[in-house]
DNA sequence: AGAGCTTCCCAAAGCGCTTTGGATTTGTTT
DNA sequence: AAACAAATCCAAAGCGCTTTGGGAAGCTCT
């Protein structure tokens, strides 16, 4: 069924009909009535391309997920940051089009979604630092909107962030008045923005108690379980081992927790641990009193939000760009205890 | 940039144009070329929606994601499946189309997409067991194709699916070579298809060993940590506690492993666990020696491979659905051992 | 040299929608 | 009752592409 056929079997004109299901005014009420009842009985739906022709408008938001080729990383919080922003398109009748691509190619996909007029505007995944998209994007004047942020920028561009400095300062200030001084760090990839900032939010904790910053105590790569496992085992292992670790992920954190249970330590009395948590549906932190202490912020509403701005900032262009930063809930749980005292 | 500034930049008409750039044979090799010079320095890429709307072809594919209401749920191999699916439709020149959805309002965006022509075939994630969505789908006459099978479904359908009776049916076998005699299972929820296979499969190893079904060592739910860990702790527990777990999920399988150790036992030696495992990026089992025993299958190949299967159908709509049954690798890891002798 | 092929190119229609610029009807005013 | 405004509706153009149905050269062959 399409405009034509259902406009013929109307006795109408395709511009009425077409009038009558956009909401203008030059329609009357009744015959609005009558079409809008004809469309449903038919189940008409104007196709997208042709609308899309006809306004110029793509109705579509192009999700441009990054993969590694090196690591053939997926980001896990990915799948729930699509299901929130995918909650904000279906209440605005836009579309979501994903493009998975390697890194290499990144340059080329959005070249390409801008010149075939695919989609209205992008959501940028995983900012690294400098990341080049930024300039990119502004200069093809593509809309967009960054899940993240990106050090070292000063063009204006739109975003939604998670405080990840305040929250992992916060973090470590807590270890501290619980009288931890050696505190590690489990870190994500510190190519990655959000990384750099939480590690300097921990750094500036350190600082600000008279603290060295001690390399040895941080570490950075894969947000994996065993990852997570391996370096909380050797850090555990060595003399002047930490009583607490800080990490990036829920998953590092189980790894964290079993090197600790591992070597017949308690985690939340011999060793404490606060972790980053993103609220992923498939690995949620317990119920009322949460297995891990953690900085919490949901990554789902994360979703839903920034496609909202990002929708804002279509819809109306010469807005100054939108930033939005998301502070962290803090959440005591079973993990984190005082510090033992030292025999 | 569009065809007719690029013909008139060229000197040429648009027919000539867009032949020289889809591979007809119409065209000279001297204008090809020159045509094709011209597209790269104008970084020409034609228009999806006009394309498509041209042509009947939208050149795209859409993914159904369902999340159920209940849970807010979003399924942890989905990332994955979807870089493979993407990998294949980068390849072909396709998009592919995401949409969220609630269990209440799926039909009606099967119905949508097929009425406004948005995609050329559809991926069906999810399966249930009597799954509405395969007589609704041929009954619309959409293509589809989905992510493991529907019991009790005698439509003829494409899809793509892991063999689980056999893996889980293999694994309880291993179990039982190992001497293990009371063996649990942590499913994932029974309604969904694979939940189900991967029970039967279970069970038919017990039955075929002699041993009784027993519904109190079996359970199923989400495939969370938390889950994982409550029901082997419970069972664990017990007086007559299981040796060895089979358990549907990598990420469960860390959930029981944490109750093993909890109580001060060792997997491997006091208790065994086998798991499936989806070769998720994010979520590793281990290198060389991996620290689950599995029954193995990459998720991001499945996701690959079935896209393609899906473009072949839409392609050769006349030839019989294709049907892909995946066997799983099964690897011994460091969770397995001989069943401890009672004392 | 003209018929008969190729080879290479083009004009124009059409895909399904929106939107501009009227045309027609109805109601209101003087 | 004539004049005007408002309320409804319509025909046709246009969005950027593909594709049909030719047409004009340039060959070969008799």
């Amino acid at each position: 069924m399409n405009l034509k056929e259902l406009s013929k079997n109307l006795g109408l004109s395709q511009t009425t009909v077409s009038r009558a299901l956009n909401g203008y005014p030059e329609v009357s009420a009744a015959t609005r009535h009558r079409v809008e009842r004809a469309a449903k009985e038919f189940n008409y739906h104007p196709s997208t391309r042709a609308k899309g022709l006809a306004t110029g408008r793509a109705l579509a938001i192009g999700h441009v997920i990054p993969v590694s080729t090196k690591h053939e990383m997926v980001n896990p919080v990915f799948g729930d940051f699509i299901a929130g922003a995918g909650e904000t398109y279906a209440r605005n009748g836009f579309e979501m089009i994903l493009s998975i691509v390697d890194d290499l190619n990144e340059e080329q996909i959005y070249r390409s979604l801008k010149s075939r007029r695919a989609v209205d505007g992008v959501i940028v995944h995983g900012p690294r630092i400098d990341d080049p998209r930024i300039a990119l994007l502004t200069s093809l004047e593509l809309p967009f909107a960054v899940h993240g942020q990106v050090t070292h920028c000063d063009l204006p561009y739109t975003f939604l962030d998670v405080n990840n400095h305040e929250a992992f300062e916060q973090a470590t200030d807590y270890l501290f008045d619980l009288g931890h001084r050696r505190i590690a760090l489990v870190n994500g990839l510190e190519t990655m923005d959000f990384a750099h900032r939480r590690r300097t939010g921990y750094e500036a904790s350190l600082t600000a108690h008279g603290i060295a910053i001690d390399a040895a105590l941080m570490c950075s790569g894969e947000m994996t379980e065993v990852i997570g496992y391996e370096t909380a085992s050797n850090l555990l292992a060595q003399n002047d081992a930490p009583t607490a670790f800080v990490c990036s992920s829920l998953i590092s954190a189980l790894g964290v927790r079993r090197a600790i249970e591992e070597r017949g330590l308690v985690m939340g009395k011999d060793v404490s641990v606060i972790t980053h948590d993103d609220v992923l549906s498939y690995l949620q932190n317990g119920g009322e009193t949460p297995i891990f202490t953690a900085t919490r912020s949901s990554v789902r509403t994360a979703g839903r939000r920034l496609a909202e701005v990002l929708l804002q900032a279509i819809e109306y262009p010469n807005k100054p760009p939108q930033q939005v930063i998301l502070e962290c809930e803090f959440v005591v749980g079973q993990s984190t205890g005082p510090a033992p005292r030292k025999d």
